[in-house]
DNA sequence: TAGATTGTTAATCGATTAACAATC
DNA sequence: TAGATTGTTAATCGATTAACAATC
């Protein structure tokens, strides 16, 4: 596999050409042409993405659905179960953990942590509750824990993201309108539902983005 | 106000802006430099993004920081109060509307909508659930309502956008792992959780974005 | 072989950054 | 006035698209 210098942007629609194959049959064949149209990129896009990483299609035929699934799945690393860890099981945290998304196998919710001592101890979708301060001792106790969700209220956000940074967690999905302080060699995703809103009124009056 | 083609990406920045600036004391000033070092940008980018929309600055002085978010909230359209539907009360839905986000003034819930028989008529939040199929009539009896926030099962979710297009929503703010087909006029903004979640464990892995 | 479609190189487009005259 | 910092123009960088030789 191949490997220059990446763009996110790429990455990002990586994700996409996954979630748009997983509706297509597997044993049949796409062009970049019709995986573009599909998607509303370019076919030249489309070829130029998958190059990065390799040569994944058959010339005069195009992509198999199945191995370009599997492809991707392999270059995003989810092929395989990541481990996640969830902060914060409020509203929003439990909500996560019941979405049907989480009951594929590429990630799995090992562990989920608060800081409400009427929450610690107690289970939720069959998963026990821990206490905060137990975090560091739980990833080094386990393997291959390197992900978390933050999901805690905006004032213990930067708290919690340097315990888990301490945890040696190398990337975080934060859910908390803050801008968290990480250091270099963590990557972190940041879902902003308000910022969202906030571009889709601009957007809303006038025609075109 | 000047306006040429403004891309979205400067969208996204100027929220960000709007972020940064609710935590500085709004008496002071700041410079693009100060502005552009807290956010990780450029003071470069910083300036241009602002002068898309006019000049809010003051030369040898800097931004006043009052002054700047207001203009940016005006530029937003996010100094008045955008009325907002949300359909699907399921966990997510409903955690989402108990965001402490959603107290500020410029998005307001005006109306929750479900297909659950058990749920239509009940109330949450202080906020009475309504059946899907009032929602064009809710939109039309009531004025200003451009807004709504998907968050029903996937199955669903092609048809309540197509309901919302009907009555009229002009942007939506989908929560739904599903590429939806909206019409030339409409915006639509998709949070997906788990498309960030395997961009993440892309980056993890490798040490630079 | 002829037709189709890839992978890749070159051309274009757009976004970011640098530089600086304008001006507070 | 001198120093600081804006708003804007020009230069650079990166990402997208077009074109086409390679090849199934």
């Amino acid at each position: 596999m191949k490997q220059e210098k990446i763009s996110p942007r790429v990455i990002e629609r990586l994700t996409k050409y996954l979630r748009c194959l997983e509706n297509l049959n597997p044993e049949d064949y796409i062009s970049s042409e019709g995986l573009a149209e599909k998607m509303g990129f370019t076919a030249a896009q489309v070829r130029k993405d998958l190059s990065n990483f390799g040569e994944f299609g058959i010339r005069g035929k195009g992509y198999n659905i199945r191995k370009l699934h599997s492809d991707i799945e392999k270059i995003l690393g989810v092929n395989k179960t990541n481990n996640i860890i969830l902060v914060g099981v409020g509203r929003l945290g439990t909500a996560l953990l019941s979405e049907p998304e989480f009951t594929k196998e590429s990630f799995n919710i090992a562990g989920l942590f608060d800081k409400d001592e009427k929450k610690i101890g107690t289970e939720i979708m069959g998963k026990k509750i821990r206490d905060l301060k137990e975090i560091e001792h739980f990833t080094s106790s386990k393997e291959d824990i390197a992900m978390a969700i933050i999901t805690v209220p905006k004032m213990a956000a930067q708290e919690v993201c340097d315990v888990l940074v301490k945890a040696g967690i190398k990337a975080i999905l934060n859910f908390v309108p803050v801008k968290l302080d990480i250091p270099e060699g963590v990557v972190i995703e940041n879902i902003d539902l308000y910022g969202k809103l906030q571009e889709l009124n601009y957007w809303k009056e006038r025609k075109l983005k």
